[in-house]
RNA sequence: GCAGGAUUAGCUCAGUUGGUAGAGCGACUCGUUUACACCGAGUAUGUCGGCGGUUCGAGUCCGUCAUCCUGUACCA
């Protein structure tokens, strides 16, 4: 073993270490184990995304609890994959097309770019699963997954066939959430309601009975006239009673049209009156059904106008439309005025661009076991932390809707259903091709194709990408139609972690989805991380560009800071502001526990230093101490864990190694390792080290599992081949054995020390001796044991010596205070600027008056004294004499100064 | 509109049965004594968003208002 290097370089050592893992296959989860099973399915990310901050919290804290599971003891699955993801994939593979050969998909048809999606799959599919290597992440890659693998979609298939069959399938032709970019249906979880400063047009139909007057209505979208087929009021509002029945012309293109009383308008809204166009509004689609109204489709699929009676508009985007249809409007002096208006638009969560309401044939599912589902949550029998997600989810499950589950695109599961040819062709042409029009003989709907291919027309759509993450806490771990050991023993999984965002498009369907196919429900525990803002509160994005890379910040603070520093602020249930030198406070912390091993390589022998072998009565305050806190942190931890409070984890891991171990605990032993040190006192230490070196690196491991890997071996913590992710938390104590009356004793000697030890140094710095090693300190009163520990309280306080003499007679004007081992004194021996002294003094004097009458108003309070617990009026009372002991105390150096 | 959350030091955040306000970063002052300047020692900084209530006592419980998030429902 050499000497280690001065400081910690991760880069080399974190990419040796992942690669020790892999080859001695410490990922790779066991079904026929007989530990108890732990299991957990990644959130599959995107096959084409790039590592981003969520993603690092997010899976930083599955490894997490992965590796802690493993030293608990459980056989652990984490299970790993990529997700095709439909419409982000598909867009950029067609701008690639479109970039580099100018062609559309179309163009080249399904075939050929479904090949090029795969080609793409190839070629980027990895790059995201590389990313999660370099974090450091203990996933099971023998068993990765896919959403489209061919096993996979067997499982989606056969879901979808079933659930035809069960009547929970059907398909229609229905307002949907249309997408004109991206030329797809999307279900309503992907529409995103933002708010917008739109414009309220007033505008006026003339009444056919009564030329000359008119009936005015308001609207957002003059854009869509075209395929007005009503103007509607509400049944009560005396305003427009007499005209419920009339006709109204509508001005281009040129109809008449009726008005009809509907509840659905609001009096109050605009002018009380609301134009009727079924084709592009969900309420009037509805209220065109009451009233069996035409349905007039103005605009083209891609949302640009079809209406060739209107030349002026036809082929224009609908947001020029709008701009035209109101100066027309206005020239036919029908537009009577525009006022600023705020709403709610819905927008497509992938192309971000306003979605259009449009009617068309699509298939939908009924949710299955939506009942069960929603009461596993509401119960609790699936718990969620925070907990008050569990609320939204109920309130989604309480509306819940069908979900519109086919899309027009290419890339994703082609919808098992084929449709007899001769059929299609004579269906088709009237776009009616219902199910209702088909017999039974016409319809084939499986997992498997038709035997006879040659006389079928499969459906071009494809299925929504969440129906196929729905199915992938069990599709992943079992082959359709084959028993597997590994959904056996891991299945249910233990916890989910993922973000709030995907509630509804993910954890509520899994939750069905587990529930339906496999009779169980799919995991125990939800936990959701924080969403990651930048320092101005703002989401990451690309387009903001203040989405940090990761991999950057790896190259600069190691995988292992980063995962610290990320995990040991991420708050739990809020949003976390993203600050990086909370990475860079990783990346010391790793510094710094590396230089205290380093310390004690310098400081002795070569070998682990045993410390079971040195008799507990060698050990010294110090000692004890830190092993007890060692072992409170042990205990500590647990609870922390049992609470998913990884922030609080790792501020302890913190606070231990930084604050108690390098701070106090090797500060006041540093005299046992010097050269004059007895061989016994050395060997004491060193031992005491290692034990709690040792198990330290072992609590740490989940968070930094490569830095705590590399001491452990480089210290002889762990011989070569053994890993310390492998090795089970022991369930002993270090101090086990060791008589508690020692340890208490132990205990407060050493915090009184490391307390007087603090006291002095300030004691020195107030009369600016800080850096001065020649300052004396006599302790006047002390207990017995003082006179053992004072060259410990002399090192601790950077001084010459600290002396224990009853009898002596402090000059006046000696400096002096009162610590938990006494009272010392600071022989000034007349080296101190009077003046500054005086106004420092007097300065002190106010602040300890204050406390003194702030503590006295309260002790003679006497319903303070009667009602309060008997110990903290005690405390009061202590404090109150300790203000004033220290107040008599400065007055008479205030005194003497003169 | 409704629901949930947040508001604590300049910044990011702790503060779990109500009982002397904490950490890290940053600022300032000292300091390179062989673990670590990715360090050590020290100092300063808080009407705990506002107002009211319960209580001997409130950052903590209740009410109310304000601001900011996040869902969700909608009126075109």
């Amino acid at each position: 073993m050499s000497e280690l290097p001065k400081g910690y370089e991760p880069t080399d050592v974190e990419k040796s270490w992942y690669q020790a893992w892999l080859k001695a296959k410490c990922f790779e989860a066991d079904p026929e184990s007989e530990k108890p099973p732990y299991s957990i399915v990644i959130p599959p990310p995107n096959v084409t995304g790039i590592l981003h901050l969520g993603h690092v919290l997010n899976n930083a804290i599955q490894d997490i609890l992965a590796r802690r599971a493993r030293q608990k003891g459980f056989e652990v699955l984490w299970l790993p994959g990529t997700d095709h993801a439909g419409i982000a994939t598909q867009t950029k593979v067609e701008r690639q097309l479109r970039d580099e050969e100018g062609k559309t998909r179309r163009d080249i048809g399904r075939e050929a770019f479904l090949e090029k999606v795969w080609d793409w799959k190839e070629k980027h599919g990895g790059i995201i699963i590389q990313q999660l290597k370099r974090l450091g992440c203990s996933c099971d890659w023998e068993r990765e997954r896919f959403t489209m693998d061919e096993e996979y979609s067997k499982w989606v298939s056969s879901v979808f066939s079933d659930l035809f069959k069960e009547g929970l399938i059907y398909r229609g032709k229905r307002m949907v959430n249309w997408c004109p970019v991206s030329l797809t249906a999307l279900s309503d979880e992907e529409v995103i309601p933002k708010k917008q400063n739109s414009k309220l047009y007033y505008m006026k139909y003339e009444l056919v009975e009564t030329p000359g007057k008119f009936l005015e209505v308001a609207t957002t979208r003059p854009e869509t006239l075209m395929g007005d087929v009503a103007v509607a009021v509400n049944p009560k509002d005396a305003r427009y009673g007499k005209y419920v029945g009339q006709m109204v012309k509508r001005p281009f293109p040129h109809a008449e049209i009726p008005v009809v009383a509907d509840d659905h308008v609001d009096p109050e809204f605009g002018t009380g009156a609301l134009k009727i166009t079924p084709a592009h509004d969900k309420a009037d689609f509805e209220i065109g059904l009451r009233h069996d109204l035409e349905i007039i489709n103005v605009f083209h699929a891609d949302a640009t106008v079809n209406c060739a009676e209107v030349p002026e508009l036809d082929g224009l985007d609908r947001f020029a439309a709008r701009k035209k249809s109101a100066e027309m409007l206005d020239e036919m002096g029908l537009l009577i005025r525009v006022e600023e208006h705020e709403n709610n638009v819905g927008f497509s969560e992938r192309a971000d661009v306003p979605i259009e309401p449009r009617i068309s044939m699509q298939w939908f599912l009924k949710y299955p076991a939506s009942e069960e589902a929603a009461r596993a949550v509401a119960e609790g029998e699936i718990s969620y932390r925070p907990a008050r997600w569990a609320k939204t989810h109920g309130s989604w499950m309480d509306g819940i809707q069908d979900w519109c589950v086919s899309r027009q695109l290419w890339w994703g599961h082609r919808i098992p259903v084929w449709y007899r040819k001769e059929k299609v062709e004579e269906l088709k042409a009237a776009e009616s091709l219902t199910l209702a029009n088909l017999s039974a003989g016409d319809l084939h709907v499986s997992a498997d194709p038709p035997a006879d291919p040659e006389n079928w027309v499969q459906d071009p759509d494809v299925l929504d990408t969440w129906f196929s993450s729905w199915l992938w806490p069990f599709a992943t771990m079992q082959n359709l139609d084959e028993e597997s050991d590994l959904v056996k023993k891991f299945y249910p999984t233990t916890d989910l972690v993922t973000g709030p965002d995907i509630i509804f498009f993910w954890v509520a369907r899994m939750i069905m989805a587990g529930y339906r196919f496999k009779g169980k429900l799919p995991f125990k525990n939800v936990f959701f991380t924080s969403i990651i803002r930048d320092l101005q509160g703002r989401k990451m994005s690309k387009s903001l560009g203040n989405s940090p890379d990761p991999i950057d910040l790896m190259d600069q603070y190691g995988a292992d800071g980063l995962r610290f520093g990320l995990m040991r602020t991420a708050p739990i249930g809020a949003d976390l502001r993203f600050d990086e030198s909370q990475v860079e406070e990783g990346r010391n912390f790793a510094n710094k526990i590396y230089n205290a091993c380093r310390f004690r390589r310098m400081a002795g022998s070569d070998s682990r230093a045993d410390f079971k072998a040195a008799s507990s009565e060698n050990l010294r305050p110090y000692h004890l101490d830190i092993l007890a806190k060692c072992d409170d942190l042990a205990a500590n931890q647990e609870k922390a864990y049992a609470e998913y409070r990884f922030n609080e984890i790792g501020q302890q891991l913190y606070d231990f190694l930084w604050s108690e171990f390098c701070d106090k605990f090797l500060e006041a032993v540093k005299g046992d390792l010097r050269t004059e040190a007895s061989e016994a006192q050395r060997a004491t230490t060193l031992g005491v080290f290692d034990a709690v070196m040792a198990r330290y690196l072992q609590y740490l491991h989940p968070y930094m599992p490569h830095l705590t890997e590399e001491l452990s071996l480089r210290m002889g913590y762990v011989s070569e081949g053994e890993f310390v992710m492998e090795k089970e938390l022991p369930e002993e104590g270090l101090l086990t054995g060791v008589n508690t009356s020692d340890i208490e004793t132990g205990q407060e000697q050493a915090s009184a020390v490391y307390e007087a030890a603090a006291k002095l140094r300030n004691l020195k710095a107030e009369y600016r001796l800080a850096a001065r090693k020649d300052v004396r300190f006599i302790a006047k009163t002390g207990p017995a044991w003082l006179q053992e520990e004072a060259s410990t309280l002399a090192l601790l306080s950077s001084s010459q010596e600290v002396t224990h003499e009853e009898n002596y007679l402090p000059e006046q004007g000696t400096p002096g205070v009162v610590t938990p081992v006494g009272e010392i004194f600071m022989p000034l021996d007349g080296l101190i600027d009077l003046e500054a002294e005086k106004t420092r003094l007097n300065k002190e004097i106010e602040k300890i008056e204050k406390e003194v009458s702030k503590s006295k108003g309260k002790l003679s309070n006497e319903k303070f004294v009667a009602n309060a617990k008997a110990e903290v009026v005690e405390a009061e009372r202590a404090r109150l004499s300790e203000w004033e002991g220290k107040l008599s105390q400065v007055q008479e150096m205030r005194k003497n100064l003169t």
